[in-house]
DNA sequence: CATGAATGAGGTTTCATTCAT
DNA sequence: CATGAATGAAACCTCATTCAT
């Protein structure tokens, strides 16, 4: 007998898109005759977003080697061979999805609005907030799993995600972290050596969500809080 | 072209064992016949052993649907076939194997002896030096990868990994918090509902060694003495 | 060391087709366009058509068990994953080609044309001239011998083979029998009761030729002209 | 999916014999020291016997290629190696097998009674009603079922049968109906050319057996009596 | 550009046969 | 003699990749 539980998962896995919405209708002036190569690489645009999407979400299921191209064809509602028109090989492909996903992930987190008067917790509390809500309980999370699950096996991402996402975050955090201990709000001053301290309940709850949520829920944000009274202090009024 | 990193240290990959013989030196009086049974099962339990051996590590290298049989018998020293003597097929193998491996994590660490007059900060930081040299640093840290890895195929696995060590290591250190709290070590009172909190760290650690560790080291110990500072509150000697 | 027999046939069995092409006149006046589907479909039919006959040929050779997909792949000028495009596994191949092979010999065999003033005893003898030219000397007899060699582990075919072929041979052979006793020509009622018995040479015929027309010959219209003088009473001019 | 039936009918197909009954109390006077090595060539005569009878259950079941000798020792109570103390390899046991297997069934054919003062007929149904009691309803007709499908991989089977059974058999058919032609119960004098017919519907009868008695069962001894009015007339009283 | 039929290397699993105990 | 663990050659089947249409 065979993994059960994937077998079924396969078979439930590819929702064929079959070209999605030709969405925005092209609002430039320029003549129908223009159009043409225009829609083209428009659609070439749609069909690249579309199969990066399907790999995204049968990597996630199954990870790498399991992962078969012909769902991910399916899913993305094109031919097998035409993911060779936008990626060089399977292995490729994934890096360049993973890159591809990555950035708007860190654009996202790194776009907290500044909050003018804010205090350092309340900064570093709404950063969370924003990082448990689009991540950790979306396929965001999965991705870091996903990440740390293939990482050794693809040194490229792993470098890249080193690079773009640790390096900047725990930049990032230590900045609040220096902030925090300028205005007196953390006391720990060691903790700015370690910016890892911060986010380690929230990676707990990514790797929770994947592995764990349907055998006991996790209230990510109520945790997050505690472990926020633990830097800043415990909160006056609750 | 296929995965060019796994190519790589694909071949490096495996080193027979053909560790045969041992024949110990059957000093005892029992009779000849008697010792018949005695070799074969020991024998039969040197391959077996050997062969989990074999598979972690190549399960480790490449997570499980990547890795494959004829790797696992050649690092072995068995022919592919003998696997099957011992294992059903390769997912019944997969799963065994990390029920055979937790076993020994988790008594290892559950052992850590209680230290009679110890202050509860003392009993988790000497818990967490264990963990860290134990787990962190070495193959049982990726073996923890792994599970985050393929949990989510494997519910099996995932099952198996939340009952043995998931409640039971929160149940352990929720009992932990719950005595420095009463003891006075820990303010916080709300930490106990989130025992994930304090040892988040050590999970951090782990998937840094796993994916970073050649990035930038991480001193997971000092790491760890902070975040119990944060929750111990600063020690006054260091 | 295998069957010796089977070793040495199974050298001579794989006579690849190659038959490509044939690339019809194509004289219509169809847009080139509707050309494309229409060879797709055909070259397809073809190769489907070249397994069907190369398996027919192995597993009549083998039998279903020692059969190689192998062989039948290349017996068939194809590569082995060629076979999966069309055929589900090789148990369900198996099982299609029976059925495949079956229906022409049943229309073969039902559509001898009644001959009008013709007697009964002449319409069972052509019938069986028809039987044991086509099928008893042919590869088809073997495919009946193949037919009772795997029925009991392939219900499916048994019970195809019954359907089709048994209760309607039967129910024919009856209702020959029973214009036979109206029209005088057959004396014995109780036969039927047991069409089997009118068609029981045509079946020994088709064995003998398989194992033993090797060791003796064996003239099989001239023993159902025999049999037949049983039935209808001797001959007065032979 | 595969064949479900064979798969279905696999588990439940050893019943170990462990060695069944050390049979009769070796009546002989010999001290009790001799009898060891009596035993002994008794012991290894039993074992034989239950390979062979393991076997022939096995084979009889599932053909050649797809029987396993894991399950034909399992079946006799021995261990796969004991297997090759008695045979060359699996062909080889195929064709021993065959033999001592047939031996016993021509005894058994060619040892009626010859019924001094009976008629031919009589001896031809005597014979016919034996056949189908003693071959067509048990293990023996699917033996030559199993003949019919494995001769052709079989030279040997096939010489060996050949020769054993269908010359002897169409002698003393042939002898039976000279015999009857001679004493006038029969009327077509050519019969005597094809004995085959004589038999045919016995042939028919254990096919029918093994194929479609459970879609429709056939009373073979009725169908033989419809035969034999053929051939000798229908009969006075019934 | 897009397709999807075709390929064939490679992976898992089976099983006849051997041989140390 | 008997055992059954071990072997490793095949067998079935999958799937990344190519390429004619």
């Amino acid at each position: 007998m065979t993994n059960e539980a994937a077998k079924a998962s396969r078979k439930s896995a590819p929702k064929p898109a079959h070209r999605r919405a030709r969405a925005r209708a092209s609002t430039d002036l320029a003549p129908s005759r223009s159009k043409l190569p225009s829609n083209r690489a428009e659609r070439a645009a749609e069909r690249r977003g579309a199969i990066i999407e399907a790999a995204m979400d049968e990597f996630i299921a199954r990870g790498f080697a399991a992962t078969r191209l012909d769902d991910i064809a399916k899913r993305a509602g094109v031919a097998k061979g035409t993911i060779y028109l936008h990626f060089k090989d399977k292995e490729s492909m994934f890096e360049e999805l993973i890159r591809t996903a990555i950035v708007p992930l860190v654009i996202r987190l790194s776009s907290t609005p500044p909050a003018p008067g804010a205090s350092v917790r309340d900064m570093v509390e709404a950063f969370a907030r924003t990082f448990i809500a689009e991540v950790a309980s979306t396929r965001r999370g999965d991705l870091i799993r996903l990440i740390v699950a293939e990482g050794p096996r693809f040194p490229a991402v792993a470098d890249f995600y080193y690079r773009e996402v640790i390096t900047r975050g725990l930049a990032g955090m230590r900045a609040m972290i220096e902030l925090g201990i300028a205005r007196g709000e953390i006391k720990q001053k060691k903790l700015a050596q370690f910016p890892q301290i911060l986010v380690a309940p929230a990676l707990i709850a990514v790797i929770w969500q994947s592995l764990f949520s349907k055998h006991a829920p996790l209230d990510a944000i109520a945790m997050f809080r505690v472990h926020l009274d633990l830097i800043f202090g415990e909160r006056r009024t609750a």
